[in-house]
This record gives C-alpha cells, structure tokens and sequence, in this order.
DNA sequence: CACTTGACTTATT
DNA sequence: TAATAAGCCAAGT
C-alpha cells in the first residue's frame, strides 16, 4: 500500500478554499506528477474514509462534474458546490475559469 | 503474478 | 475540429 501521493492529495484538497473548485491534473501537477490525474480521482474513491476531504470541490479539466456518482447521491456533488456559491448547469460548472483554484499558482 | 479498470489530461493523427 | 493514442499510479480480478 504504497500510498505516497495519496496523503498529499487529500491534503491538497482539503485546502481548497470554499466557493473555489480545482481539477484532477492541477493537484498532480502541484504533486510533481506530468499526468497522474488518474491517480488523483483514484485519491477521490478512497477518500470516502475520510471525512475531511471535500472531493465535490475537485472536478475534470473542463469543470465537469463527472464524480458526482461516486458521492452518495448523484446530486449531491453539485448541490454542495451551488451551496458554496458556485453555479453549474447540467453538470458543468458556470464561470470555471474564475472559481478554478489551482494550488500550484495561488497556495504558493 | 499479469492484465484490466478507474472521479483524468495532453498530444498526435 | 473531432477522434484516437499514450501516459501516469494504485487497486481489483
């Protein structure tokens, strides 16, 4: 169970600020990875164990809820996400580019 | 033990 | 411009 990259993906995606969203490839970017974005959305499946891991705040690279299955309920997901401020229209999020949160360029 | 799959992304044809 | 291939790590079969 060599979990390395695990850890620090949950703890990446813990620190996404509320009302933000950030992608699979730019959390394993931040992580040194060139494309373990696969990786990442694996990280997602096993966070259900955890409880502080906000992984309806990470979606694809076009800001498509494509996750929202593996949460409890397939509306869960984007209800959270409309909570917090952002809007999203069948299943893809409103103005992606401005809540995109990457943590390579603003967690510094 | 080897192959396939998975909440992805970028590059190439 | 759209479709296909390749690349990455881990877990399941």
């Amino acid at each position: 169970m060599e979990r390395q990259y695990f850890d620090e993906v949950y703890q990446v995606v813990r620190l996404i600020p509320k009302g933000r969203v950030t992608s699979y490839g730019a959390i394993a970017a931040y992580l040194g990875m060139r494309s373990g974005a696969r990786l990442v959305g694996w990280a997602m499946n096993a966070s259900h164990s955890l409880s502080d891991v906000p992984a309806h705040r990470v979606v694809n690279s076009k800001g498509l809820l494509t996750g929202k299955f593996h949460f409890k309920t397939p509306t869960t997901m984007q209800r959270k996400l409309e909570k917090e401020g952002i809007v999203i229209i069948e299943d893809q999020i409103q103005d992606f580019k401005k809540v995109f949160w990457d943590p390579s360029k603003e967690l510094l």
